[in-house]
DNA sequence: TAGTGGTCTAGACCACAGC
DNA sequence: CTGTGGTCTAGACCACTAT
């Protein structure tokens, strides 16, 4: 038959995406469990391979079940909770919150890299680098000291930006694509010259979100984000 | 034709995938730019719609490409970085790291809902909770005060578990499996209790997380946990 | 109306696992 | 060997968009 089964609107490799997800959430079918081949599913169903199949792939691609070819399909272990952190771009951020946001440039220099930082960028130490200290206001008040290091040979026209308008996160999502990133996030005492900057008293508790970024195969920026921690707060939801 | 075309090993629709997402690395391919129809791929690789419409449809599945039916597929918007932030049972960070874990139940008891918690929890207030204070050392030292509330009708047998064989985490993700969860990281000064259990002096930063999780569409549990912030960090990866 | 994406079919060949 | 998943085809009907 060539027509149209679905008798609702909803498709019928949802439908079964549904029945496979209900007997796992009722617990019918648990942790490990042998789900029912593709074939039993398509006599259940009474549709052709093709659309069981991308129900079950769906579901395998989602981390819900595991395949093994020539074994069959089971119930995948439980998920850790993943806990989705979206960086933003911090004057979005500010704005979608409908308050103002403000950038004070503090400084915008060419460095070489020490030790340290030759290490992150691998690079050469002494190599050139592009260095940038913003600070960021919401409302007038300092929510974030962002001190940013910046690949030349990725951003080339990185000091010539007019930091007070577009922040560095949009110049170089534009100059340089981004491909990948690792972070940490973790609570530290502000430093003098921080807490100056953002008003608070030295050794306050901050949020500090340190981000490494590359972009076509290079280390493209290295970047530490210091908030107050009474001010700021990394928020999301999983499920 | 019913042969299999590929050449190498890599399904034809991963060939078409990597084809798409090189053009747009590549920048040839910009941001809101209109993709080839399905059509035009079908004639340009040579094969089945439906192997094209895999391609397309994982990357639009993966926010690579967004799709309008009726006008066309195009280069999706530039990411933000999402960092993926795993909160795994801190029992298993720590041995995964190959040192040695052990809890410390510091309270077990019933305690009627306050305000604030019985809205987290979404009952009435004075309803009855589970409350559990735990310290979570790693090789001796104290690196978690983990303090949960739980409730009874997700996980009625909570307060009969050892926490000091298993972690609350470990019978919750038995006794209520996981539906969604929210939550928030900060970072805030010690408070006496918790700096105390820790080891750490008040005022101390601190990171913080904050977990409320649902199952099977009620409120699960709502956890806080305070981690000495110079020893402890989230990190994670993206792309 | 023509072109796009959204879905589905009824076959097919293959690699792999388990008996 | 049989049964599993992994992939692919050459059609199809439909809903929607743009012109």
């Amino acid at each position: 038959m060539d027509e149209q089964i679905a008798q609702d609107s909803t498709p019928i490799f949802q439908r079964i995406k549904d029945y496979l997800l209900g007997e796992i959430a009722s617990g019918r079918w648990k942790e490990g469990d042998l789900v029912p081949s593709e074939q039993a599913l398509v006599r259940q169903f009474g549709v052709s391979r093709m659309t069981v199949n991308r129900a079950v792939r769906e579901l395998t691609a989602e981390q819900v079940l595991t395949r093994r070819q020539g074994s069959g399909t089971y119930v995948a272990p439980q998920k850790y909770q993943a806990t989705l952190v979206e960086i933003r771009n911090i004057a979005d951020e500010v704005r979608a919150r409908g308050h103002v946001h403000a950038s004070h440039p503090r400084l915008l220099e060419q460095s070489p890299a020490g030790e340290a930082l030759a290490r992150q960028f691998e690079l050469e130490p002494g190599t050139p680098l592009f260095h940038s200290l913003i600070v960021h206001d919401e409302n007038g008040q300092p929510i974030q000291v962002e001190d940013r290091w910046v690949n030349p040979a990725c951003a080339p026209a990185y000091l010539e930006q007019d930091f007070a308008r577009i922040t560095p996160n949009e110049h170089l999502m534009e100059a340089a694509p981004l491909q990948g990133a690792t972070y940490s996030i973790e609570a530290l005492p502000a430093p003098r010259e921080v807490a100056e900057m953002l008003g608070i008293a030295p050794g306050t508790s901050c949020l500090v979100l340190k981000r490494r970024t590359t972009s076509g195969g290079r280390v493209a920026s290295v970047v530490t984000m210091w908030h107050p921690g009474h001010l700021y707060k990394f928020t999301g939801s999983v499920g």
